[in-house]
DNA sequence: AAATAATCTACTAAATCGATAGGATAAAAG
DNA sequence: CTTTTATCCTATCGATTTAGTAGATTATTT
């Protein structure tokens, strides 16, 4: 299951993203467009600009703003960054590689030979899409 | 995250697919050669029964076999009763369709266009795997 | 009758998730 | 310089899920 953690902060970059211009956007606004609790909301755009996505504004006419292109944001660092690894396990993923303790050898096990594809599969998606590309 | 409930329970099916002959195998070897708690995997092969792809008999010489042949065991079936939904959010599910409380339109919303495609993708993953093609 | 192995019910510790509360900080307006 | 606005930060919380345990029951074989 997808998070809400990373729905809302999808949509929150959908939002910031289908903008007509860059200036910044409150998260009130945000949160009461999206239907999604302002206090929960306030805590995922401060992840996403602590690692980049967003920049921020204090004070009267502030709030959050996009740092890059929509066509330059990669689903894949986004999907990285609010819900973790993309591999299922640990034992296939590329940027958070473990090996499985129960597991003597890894080229042995079916779930790994499964998992593998289904790595291979997300990943293919995730990396065919920008934020520019899931606006509707 | 794969649960373990369904990382055994695939490793379980392979392990009796990878069985000789089809006699019925003991929770407790099973157990043992996969390293899994003996009681979690016990109630996994009760699901795994119940739902049509085990067999099981008890007493002396008793366990658990398979019903079907690996070849005719689908990985969307396996991974449907095990870990639940394919689709990772509901609205793109085809088995556990649920409209999004928070979302008005769904062809309006990003989030929904890009799971649309994972979930797409893994589908065709499990679709082109059977039990048979992941043993090693 | 004894041994064997699955079946069933109930319980629990720990982790995670989604959300909330409340104050601190920074910027702009007056 | 004070007030207002809006982000920033820390801490906490209830509910749910996960992974596992305990122990008694039932069915089968020897």
């Amino acid at each position: 299951m997808l998070s809400k953690k990373t729905k809302y902060g999808l949509k929150a970059l959908a939002y910031l993203a289908s903008q007509r211009d860059n200036n910044p956007v409150q998260i009130a606004e945000i949160a009461k467009q999206e239907n999604i609790s302002q206090k929960f909301l306030e805590s995922i755009l401060l992840t996403l600009r602590k690692t980049g996505f967003l920049g921020s504004k204090k004070g009267k006419g502030g709030g959050y703003y996009l740092i890059k292109k929509p066509s330059e944001i990669l689903m894949t660092d986004v999907m990285r960054i609010l819900e973790g690894p993309i591999a299922m396990v640990p034992c296939v993923s590329l940027n958070f590689y473990e090996k499985c303790s129960d597991c003597p050898d890894e080229n042995a096990c079916s779930v790994n030979k499964l998992m593998l594809q289904v790595r291979d599969a997300n990943l293919e998606v995730y990396r065919n899409n920008t934020l520019a590309d899931i606006l509707v």
